[in-house]
DNA sequence: ACGAATATGTTATACTATAACTATCTTTGG
DNA sequence: CCAAAGATAGTTATAGTATAACATATTCGT
């Protein structure tokens, strides 16, 4: 299925790399946003796993791509650009940043985070959306953004699931 | 009813802060654990209100009630032990601190949090957890703890809802 | 080419959290 | 009761995360 989870499975990541890149560059095209070298190359750093990165990783490798020294604020501003265009999300728990695999339509930012080998992977379950709206409705609540962030371990780190079930 | 929305509703908050001391200090009566006077005075200040406080709004006032002034890691020690005792939730994407209602039994962290005024509440949704929990299992991930923040605009700080509805 | 808007560079600083060590208090076994 | 062990809190320093404010450079429409 090409729905199917992907982080936590094996696959060809320079396939994720590219569509990522490939996804960004005709967003902003069609937004009018500015996809910039260095935009794209954050963006990039970002997506060279799918375990989220905090901004002063990236700074570093940046910095060690760059001839000039980098400061934080150039990557807190491309972070904020990429964020804006939901290009990526934030894991607050982390203080970290992952890729949007799925940046083509608006959606919250559902996670599910390994503890042992820090992968993220995205879940879209229509489900666990509408449970979320509906208790927010049911108690007078209007929804702006949510964010929903899932820890344990994932099915190459669980220790039984893999071979006993 | 008993279980109602709590912290968007008007409400006598002084019930809010003798019931949330006096769980607590059953809970860790129990527990064996050892709610001291600072832990308490950090617990109580939490619940000054519904919203969610930060680590070093709290010190402030901590330092503002005491002679000697008071470090950080007298802080964070006292929130790591409320949050092992559950006492306490994490808002990550504030970095802030709030209570919890029912720290009686062990529950995720699922939280609605207004944009406008700041006030948070927490959910707890049958339907919302289950689906979670679904979810993660369809993936072959076992769940260990999660956070569900939703912003948004509560029901006080909606254009409409409270009257056109 | 020009001006406005956007993006990036630069410096400084604010905010959040923890490490490492010392001192004090509490509990418990003798 | 006292001493040892363990837990709590004080103290100092530093690590890690993020933004403010201002200067410079680039891009885009005209």
């Amino acid at each position: 299925m090409d729905t199917a989870p992907l982080a936590f499975s094996r696959h060809n990541h320079s396939h994720c790399v590219s569509d990522a890149l490939d996804a960004a560059t005709t967003l902003c095209t069609e937004r009018g946003a500015r996809l910039t070298p260095l935009r794209k190359q954050v963006l990039e750093l970002i997506w060279q796993s799918h375990k989220p990165l905090g901004a002063y990783a990236i700074l570093d490798q940046l910095a060690a791509q760059a001839t000039k020294p980098v400061a934080p604020p150039t990557v807190y501003r491309a972070l904020d650009f990429l964020l804006e265009q939901k290009l990526i999300h934030r894991i607050g728990a982390l203080n970290a940043y992952i890729g949007c695999p799925h940046p083509d339509h608006h959606h919250a930012s559902h996670f599910l985070l390994c503890d042992d080998c820090g992968r993220a992977e995205e879940i879209h379950s229509k489900s666990v959306s509408r449970s979320i709206q509906k208790a927010a409705s049911e108690a007078g609540f209007t929804v702006q953004s949510q964010s929903l962030e899932v820890f344990g371990l994932c099915p190459d780190c669980s220790p039984q699931d893999k071979h006993d079930a």
